[in-house]
DNA sequence: TAACTAACCTAATCAGTCA
DNA sequence: TGACTGATTAGGTTAGTTA
């Protein structure tokens, strides 16, 4: 749109270091990640923090992932792609995220926040996500959705205003004093485990938040019962507000996608199975984020949780499955069977049936303990001092 | 160095909540 | 029912990685 060419045309280059630092997915996570997209271009919260889960990374980076996976596919081929939705008529099926209550008290924080900075880089808005326990995108959704909707409630007036002609902040000049560069201090607050130190991707009711639902049931199991291809087996250990009974009945349309997940709310009792991926319950993301220093080196990076090590086969005998279970890797078209069950969710391949041979020992732990050790070490905070 | 792509942005819109 | 506001989308740009 239009938009745009305003504001990050001209302007508005972020200044370094105010930026995510940027993930680098590796192919393992990219090849699940497309073979997905494959299914569902629009994967719902569910599904999207499942695959999190999965690759080990961010349930928002999963969401930007398809964000700019479905751009550039629009762009190659502009003809809505049959997997596209269709304008309109094609609701996703999946539920959107829980609506997250910002209480009157977390607002406060963040007015005043936005006040002083209308852009706040990923340090700040960490810093907030720290203060107010609630997640860091959240709260960079919260700041576009105030910026659009309050467009001059800025105590920093054109400083502030990212859309800045050609030079504009960039150019040296005078990129906002402290706004765009991430505050040294900030840095030590920088939480390893803050309140919401579920991962970001976590948001206060979304580990109860079976929302994903219709799709992932199977018909018959009034308890969801895990089927599926081996790659979805997500066994999520179920919290407590998941167990809640009030918890809505699983709607009607029954049919079990691809990657099937358990819902967290009827996964039976916590059990590993042979085939479990077990989410690697550690800081994921936010552990490894150091905020970025004032001159955006942005090197040293830290130990990245690597879910799952280079070397191990896994990810390729996973998408292998994956594939090989959709039709996509052969045929691309569903066979007859499938399509019988495929129902009218052109990208749920259905096969509810994989179960009988699980998955093969994935499960890896991301980090040795040392490492892990020595991860936590690092953190600002951390009593030790890192390796 | 160019291509690719994650991260970020705006604008529009959908959808939940509440007076 | 309408206002408010969180969530999601398309589409554009910036900037870090990689071949």
């Amino acid at each position: 749109m239009a938009s745009s060419s305003s504001s990050s045309t001209s302007g508005g280059p972020i200044a370094r270091g105010s930026r995510r630092r940027r993930l680098v997915l590796k192919l393992s996570q990219k090849d699940t990640l497309q073979a997905l997209f494959q299914q569902n271009p629009y994967p719902g919260i569910a599904t999207r923090e499942r695959l999190a889960r999965e690759l080990g990374i961010a349930e928002s980076r999963v969401q930007v992932w398809f964000q700019n996976q479905r751009r550039r596919r629009l762009k190659q081929s502009r003809s809505p792609s049959a997997n596209m939705r269709q304008d309109g008529e094609g609701a996703p099926g999946e539920a959107r995220r829980k609506r997250t209550a910002i209480s009157p008290s977390q607002t406060r924080i963040l007015v005043q926040a936005f006040t002083r900075d209308r852009f706040p880089g990923i340090a700040a808005r960490e810093e907030l996500a720290r203060q107010t326990g609630i997640p860091e995108p959240r709260i960079q959704i919260w700041f576009q959705n105030r910026r659009a909707r309050h467009p001059q409630q800025s105590a920093r007036g054109p400083g502030n205003v990212r859309a800045r002609g050609p030079g504009g902040a960039s150019a040296t000049t005078a990129p906002a004093p402290e706004d765009r560069r991430a505050p040294p201090a900030v840095h030590s607050t920088s939480p390893p485990l803050g309140p919401s130190q579920t991962q970001e991707s976590m948001p206060p009711l979304a580990a109860a938040a079976p929302l994903g639902a219709p799709t992932f049931w199977v018909p018959g199991t009034a308890s969801g019962v895990c089927v599926g291809q081996p790659l979805m087996f997500f066994v999520i250990q179920p919290s407590p507000m998941a167990l809640q009974p009030s918890e809505k009945p699983p709607p009607p349309p029954q049919v079990a996608v691809p990657w099937a997940a358990c819902s967290p709310a009827d996964t039976a009792p916590w059990q590993p199975g042979p085939g479990a991926i077990l989410p690697p319950l550690q800081p994921e993301t936010h552990i490894r984020r150091r905020p970025e220093s004032p001159v955006g080196e942005g090197t040293a990076p830290l130990l990245e949780p690597q879910p799952h090590p280079p070397s191990l086969p896994r990810s390729t005998s996973l998408l292998d499955e994956l594939l090989a279970a959709t039709g996509i890797l052969e045929t691309q078209a569903p066979s007859a069977g499938d399509a019988a069950d495929a129902r009218d969710t052109p990208w749920s391949s259905p096969r509810a049936a994989a179960d009988e041979e699980g998955v093969e020992a994935i499960l890896e732990a991301p980090l040795r303990e040392e490492d892990y050790q020595a991860l936590l070490d690092m953190l600002p905070g951390s009593p030790g001092p890192r390796a």
